[in-house]
DNA sequence: ACGTGTGAAAATATTCACAGCT
DNA sequence: AGCTGTGAATATTTTCACACGT
């Protein structure tokens, strides 16, 4: 059936564990994590549609998934639903905000303005969903000191002071891989500890630091496999395509 | 040492496989797939540095992952490596290649091209793993007819034809979300069964129709959550921040 | 010796199915 | 009557640990 959702990309996990045994808030799964600001994204949707409460049915075809995972995972974050009449939109909202951290807007570093740079420093996305990207650095003498959307582009050796000064929490790295793994070195020494790594390749980082990457090219890597599956099994049965048109979620 | 503690992101699945029932050549998990891309990756390099043979270790660390995953993995292709030795560098890049289906150099429709799209008509990872970009096409009549990287943009009227023409095998959705689905249906309906959807929202296709999705907002939203967790975690225990420096994954 | 390949164990994630609240 | 919240069942993924080929 090869199902369709999107499902997203996993996580990572850095052992949180215990530590501190107490105040061990019951930890919420990392592919719950992942799925949270996807719902979030379809809850602000709701939101701006008007509409007040949502079960879980329809917050999950909402946000293609299905209804018990999406229940599962709400259900790490506590009890706001009612039973019989569904989620509150506004608060449920409000609750997934907080939890990941979005109460606080959070400043982004940029590195990097080439092709990918630049669409990113002009991507809305960022903004509306909790992210203002507050410096702009280039490794190249030649960027420097120019504007780019009201920032002024910072050399790559300034980095401590940037970081510092605008209490950067998180690094975007869109450079070419062969200076991903300096870079990222002198991002760590400047403190940052979160980073979403755009470059193909791996990045070396101490335990403390979280990356998540992505990687455009083995997107279309992986859709190429299950394309070639499909074709492959085309050939063998080629009256499989039934496909029901327009399928909710479904999956099962 | 060299930590590979990486070990972050992990995978997205995306629609899932089996079905097939028969001539079910060993189904390869939706997660080793998603690592083989990275496999590749490292592989590419280590070729081109000149390495002739690598052990599971090795390559794992490159990768970014441990090295039992990385065989079971590789497992999955088939026994490609030699006891006692490792494995041949040149010969499973292209066992890799062939498994992902990458011998065929597969043709990339891309619609939308707003600041995002242009910069992976110019994204040089892609060409260079694979895929080459023959269509580029726009809603916007104005851009119509223009020269993008030496392509004409095309209208989104077009689709069916260019489809067909270019034989496009997979299609990257750079447009708005309010777009999305509408231009996503015509996708299918042109015979696309491959989308890598850029834009902020969950897209309806029939279940023979793969989808992929990456939302860079929600990437940081789940560093944000990460970075949260740490802060807290700073707060209950101020000198907890040890962090071994190179320590292996830990995570237990 | 060395390092792959793999069963078996452990950890995670998903789905089922229903008790219990409104 | 409807819908949440969740134990229990299932499925998937990761890790361990070691037999076995070279």
């Amino acid at each position: 059936m090869t199902a369709q959702r999107n499902e997203l990309n996993a996580v990572s996990d850095n052992a949180d564990q215990r530590a501190t045994a107490v105040s061990d808030q019951r930890a919420i799964p990392d592919a719950t994590v992942a799925r949270l600001a996807i719902y979030l994204r379809a809850l602000t949707g709701l939101g701006e549609r008007g509409t007040a409460t949502v079960s879980s049915e329809e917050l999950a075809t909402e946000a293609g998934v299905n209804s018990a995972k999406l229940r599962k995972d709400l259900s790490y974050l506590g009890s706001y639903g009612v039973r019989g009449v569904g989620y509150d939109v506004a608060s449920l909202t409000e609750h997934i905000q907080m939890t990941l951290g979005l109460n606080r807007n959070r400043a982004v570093a940029l590195i990097g303005i080439g092709h990918l740079g630049q669409a990113l420093v002009g991507y809305a996305g960022f903004a509306s969903r909790g992210f203002r990207i507050s410096a702009v650095i280039a490794a190249d003498p030649a960027l420097v000191g120019t504007r780019l959307r009201g920032l002024t582009v910072q050399h790559v050796n300034n980095l401590n002071e940037v970081v510092r000064s605008e209490k950067i929490a998180i690094a975007v790295l869109a450079v070419p891989a062969s200076s991903a793994q300096d870079v990222c070195d002198r991002l760590v020494a400047a403190g940052v500890t979160s980073i979403l790594n755009f470059a193909p390749t791996v990045l070396n980082v101490p335990a403390h630091v979280d990356v998540r990457k992505v990687d455009l090219a083995a997107e279309l890597q992986i859709l190429s496999f299950h394309d070639n599956r499909k074709a492959a099994r085309a050939d063998c049965a080629p009256f499989a395509e039934v496909a029901p048109a327009t399928g909710a979620v479904s999956v099962r």
